[in-house]
DNA sequence: CTGATATATTCGCTGCTGTCGATAGATAAC
DNA sequence: GTTATCTATCGACAGCAGCGAATATATCAG
């Protein structure tokens, strides 16, 4: 983000939204940029991570404990937990952990940011 | 999608819309459903796919020859050759034989389903 | 036909990923 | 304390995915 000199004057572009999450149809995506975005789609693209993704962006109370998140995704309790924390390292769901209970919820935010990416 | 009866009439709900394509906030996704979405997000998981899919995305003419890829992207002929036939596998783009060169172009609804599924 | 160019395919290699069983650590109930 | 429960980690395995060199195929120019 460096501006441009326009007039004699730094102009650094106050309406330059985009530089926070580049999309695929505005320009070509750099390499960097490329490399960025597909480590958060990596994170989708399996559907176990989907299905808990799912399990608790539709959740009515906004959040699960992981213990039900076993029976519905149809893994075991450790790929669960690897699920988890993949999921966690890419910022799309966070836990919280209550006593021997951890509540996990998805983080509008990256999933939107994702989303936007598509545009 | 086999409607309801209702008041003797098998109604086909016009507006279901949410038919088509599963989204991740409305409801826990389906084993089936998961694997098909995360099927086209694994397309979009890797830095060369996307920057081909943001080349062809963003081009002024919609669509550019396979030969004008290699460069930009950097990764080899063979290479790129691979990317293009995922991407086009996954429904993402198409590809236009004329003469000795493959114009290929990016299939907006698609795109527009994946990121429809993030809502 | 011959040569040149564009694209796809084959092959082998390397590294990553999903999976689960076994196990360890943490917390609560008793 | 002991026991039970929830979660994470470790280890091992099979399978897949990205990469490029070499090669094959297709098309065009001459």
């Amino acid at each position: 983000m460096d501006g441009v000199i326009v007039a004699g004057r730094k102009m650094v572009a106050l309406l330059e939204t985009d530089e926070c999450c580049p999309t695929i149809g505005e320009a070509p995506l750099s390499e960097r940029d490329a490399v960025e975005l597909a480590r958060g789609f990596a994170a989708l693209a399996d559907p176990a991570r989907l299905r808990v993704l799912s399990l608790l962006a539709s959740a009515e109370a906004g959040e699960v404990c992981a213990c039900d998140l076993v029976a519905p995704v149809g893994r075991s309790q450790p790929t669960v937990s690897h699920h988890l924390k993949v999921l966690s390292e890419a910022g799309l769901i966070v836990g919280d952990k209550r006593g021997r209970w951890i509540w996990y919820r998805a983080i509008p935010d990256r999933l939107a940011q994702l989303r936007a990416a598509l545009a």
